[in-house]
DNA sequence: AATGGTCAAGGGTAAT
DNA sequence: ATTACCCTTGACCATT
């Protein structure tokens, strides 16, 4: 700007056109965006264009808009090697390693094309927009504001409303097993509890927080149950889906009706993409990439370096330590449902009687809320979460948990042979089943097929899902962070994590940490999609009686 | 790093274990170890850790911390003269020659010895910690802050408020003698005064900071006096010497009592340790070295260059110059005291009356104030000292003034026959008189037996006190200098002149040298101690009596 | 083959 | 937060 420090003097800055003072960062450029790409990579940031991420960068323009400048950074190729100091050689080392760097020019096809194709449609993608509006969720909710404060006490130590793997909410009229299915039998993936089926009505009075879960649960089911009946909502769905009337004024026999487990299922990817009634334009596809989500995994791939001797123990114990996280809390691990598959399957070829119970569906989605608390069990097992200032846990819990809980219930559904499981594994189900369903609920199903294609492509583990699973937790783009750099170290960490396990364990599967990567925005989509669609959902339901506790009401 | 240098594929760095680009300094190690142990080694340094020097060194961690980098360098065996030209040892390199490479090995088995006997003790023992806190100091001093300007207006030209070998405050009925005794006849060492005893109320009226001098002079030997019997203040002190009550409620009597010369001392070297009541620890002994001062050892021995053509000329100039210095503005030189000593016995031969007055300990402690004024003369006067920066300089001085004090004033203390001379050289006493003074007090001068069984082992002479002092003036370790570099070109310049004396003129005692560099941190700890000492003594006497003048209260 | 120097690029920082 | 300025680093190179 004020240069005189351009020593190639015809050299100008790639990313805003002033004087450059040298190469950096791989590009030709001035000492304010070497500064500038240095802090991004080396801060948290969390940037927002309030101009379309249109702002043309220029020496006079480019402090007015960090996001377009960094985007710009990116566009033009800057990217910290995995080198650190000194003088870069000479010689280039030839396409040694598919390394961040190429995962980074395919993003940058990706975007233009992406985001050419389709720039409006990412007007409300971003990081931070329906989840974290707790006080419209509130009204919306009709919970008082001060129920708001449930996600930061629970979050300061306090126990959790709900117990690990607590009760099943399958049939109303009854609650918990005395079986335990505590964190105590989590780790053996082999101790599945299938035999019993649901029943007794008396909980376990482990503790009140129990009991009113389980009151809580009936409630719910019955409310789920109720309005997923409900003619006028289906009526006032715009949907054009033209079996929408078939889902009106269905009853609970309906839905061990239409349980022929083949196939005569319409395309299911053509149903998925239109979520919403709700006015807001959203994606057109569950992997579709925003600019935001485009930019995060930019952000990820970059903090990845190849050699990392120097944390290399704490890689390893991050990495045991999210996995360890993940067995423990989450429950729908492929051994167990494996199993319980099984035996779904024997009890079928044995001609045992397998129907789902008319209650499979509102049951699945009661099961959601409970998943919520599992996820941020996990996520506070998670090394480094904890250390985290206390809001900022929140933030990430009210931005990630839905997105975590997608992610682990993505076993539940085959894609290929369109059934699902609910999620305590005790019944399958089929996709058209759920054609019964009204437009809206339907469509949260159909999401999980769709994105359980992509998870069902990627060939995730377990292990990746747990750590995939922690990225999804901790997205330093997400805005208001008090510590923005820790969320944005632990966030590097956890990369760095996945891709270690990753590389280590498919050393010829080079483009599996990138696919993996990329099951990060489809979740996103799917979760934005899912909460969205919620919305609308309440928004047109009485409000009191979908009184979501206030945890949920936080984060929905 | 980026490495595909290494031409013996399988080698790594023994700095940092990065790919080793070929044999450096002795070692296997990679380029960027290779440049940095080189820069250490040429330029100036001025390290810190701020992790407890205990970082871990990887090629991505070798850059967070320059200190524990150059220290492994150095545990690893770098060093100059390991490899110069020379072909990397086919088997073992045992025993070649006794250069600086063996200064290093035993160096470094020194430090690995003690530093793992007795980690905690280095915590305080960092070269900037207490002398420096001139905050501290005048607040416990009692002086107002802006006397603390007096020095760095005296090192910027002014003049010195204390003339060259002012009068004496031995007694506190008398002061200054009229015979001159400033620089004039100072270059003649044998021109020493000794025939006339202290006296004459009125000082020679040179100039007003004279006269300020000696009433200073009297009030502070005063309030020694006072101070040295106060009976509370041995109490308060924490020392467990059980003949510190003997030292209360005496008067000037007792110390023409127990002038017994025998030694019926108890061990010595176990009571210098103890430095503090101030509740910082210390080194356990005055052999003790730290790790920083090891470090320090380690660095002047790898400045030494056994082939310095180059710098030849530079070396015998600032030798002589260093030299011309020290027996300029040190008084107390070896034919001056031993003529001194040999009057005073021959007095008592003939039967003369040799007890040294009462106020010989108050005495002796008043004179280091003067002391300090020589010291920096003789800095000032020391080649190249002058060119530093003048803030430079003032660091160096606030570090380094006492502890050449010391280093001069080990001649007086004679650690064999236990007997010791006032800095005039006029009286005589034993360390058994000591015994009568408060423990804090005694601890002082305890110390400076001790000290001097060291120096005396060494055999130092004049000459190679003036060259070591030299060296404790000029600590490039010390933090916070503004050019850096030039401190450590001086100090560098400064070994190769001790060394090059030492080696010249003692070529049959290959370990003088590096028995010289050890009085280094030996000096240092005792002045560590002492500074330590009169914080806890000034902390517990009413600080508007012991109001010290303004340079020392910035030393002190 | 090892040393010492070079200088492009990274990183820190003070002033704004 | 930005960036001009400065120092450090280390891959490479000429020298010994
Ligand atoms: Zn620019
Ligand atoms: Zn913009
Ligand atoms: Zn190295
Ligand atoms: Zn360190």
């Amino acid at each position: 700007m004020t240069a005189r420090h351009q020593l190639a003097p015809n050299s100008k800055c790639a990313v805003c056109n002033d004087d450059a003072s040298g190469f950096h960062y791989g590009v030709d450029s001035c000492e304010g965006c070497k500064g500038f790409f240095r802090r991004c990579i080396t801060q948290g940031i969390n940037f927002r264009c309030s101009n379309e991420e249109k702002c043309q960068i220029t020496p006079f323009t480019r402090n007015s808009c960090q996001y377009c400048r960094l985007k710009r950074c990116f566009q033009v190729g800057m990217s910290r090697e995995a080198s650190r100091l000194g003088r870069r050689p000479k010689k280039v080392m030839k396409s040694s390693s598919i390394s961040s760097r190429d995962l980074h020019v395919q993003l940058s096809k990706h975007m233009d094309t992406k985001s050419t194709s389709n720039g409006p449609s990412s007007s409300l993608s971003n990081w931070d927009c329906p989840q974290l509006a707790s006080a419209t969720l509130s009204d919306m909710f009709g919970c008082p504001p001060d129920m708001m404060k449930n996600l930061s006490q629970m979050m300061s130590g306090g126990g959790l409303p709900f117990p690990p793997f607590s009760g099943q909410p399958g049939d109303n009229s009854h609650s918990l097993k005395g079986k335990p299915e505590g964190a105590a039998n989590i780790n053996n993936p082999s101790v599945i509890d299938l035999s019993q089926s649901a029943l007794s009505g008396s909980a376990s009075s482990r503790n009140v927080t129990h009991n009113d879960l389980n009151k809580w649960r009936e409630k719910q089911f019955e409310v789920m149950s109720k309005y997923m009946h409900n003619k006028e909502l289906s009526s006032v769905s715009d949907h054009s889906m033209s079996d929408s009337d078939m889902a009106v004024g269905r009853t609970d026999e309906v839905v061990s009706k239409g349980s022929s487990p083949t196939s005569t299922d319409t395309s299911p990817s053509s149903f998925m993409s239109g979520s919403s009634d709700s006015g807001v334009p959203s994606p057109c596809s569950i992997t579709h990439v925003s600019e935001e989500q485009l930019q995060r995994l930019r952000m990820l791939s970059e903090y990845v370096q190849e050699s990392y001797e120097h944390m290399y123990d704490l890689v390893v114990e991050v990495q045991s330590g999210i996995i360890d996280s993940h067995m423990e809390h989450c429950y729908q691990l492929r051994p167990r449902i494996n199993a319980a598959s099984a035996e779904i399957d024997a009890k079928e070829q044995a001609g045992e009687d397998v129907k789902p119970p008319p209650g499979f569906w509102p049951h699945w989605l009661t099961e959601l809320m409970p998943a919520i608390e599992r996820v941020v069990r996990f996520l506070k097992d998670t090394p480094g979460f904890r250390e985290l200032p206390i809001n900022d846990q929140i933030i990430l819990i009210k931005k990630g948990a839905y997105d975590i809980v997608m992610s682990q219930l993505m076993p539940m559904v085959d894609p290929d042979r369109l059934t699902i499981l609910d999620p305590q594994l005790k019944y399958r189900n089929t996709k058209n089943d759920c054609i019964h369903l009204p437009p809206p609920i339907r469509m949260l199903f159909e999401d999980y097929f769709v994105l359980s294609k992509e998870f069902k492509t990627s060939c995730i583990t377990d292990t990746e899902t747990g750590l995939l699973n922690a990225l999804l937790g901790v997205n330093s783009l997400v805005p208001g962070f008090e510590n923005a750099k820790a969320v944005k170290k632990l966030e590097c960490l956890f990369v760095q994590t996945l891709h270690d396990y990753v590389t280590k364990n498919y050393p010829n599967q080079p483009k599996r940490f990138e696919s993996l990567l990329r099951l990060i925005p489809a979740v996103d989509n799917a979760s934005q999609a899912h909460i969205n669609s919620l919305h609308s959902i309440k928004a047109k339901a009485p409000p009191s009686e979908l009184a979501f506790p206030p945890l949920h009401a936080e984060i929905w």
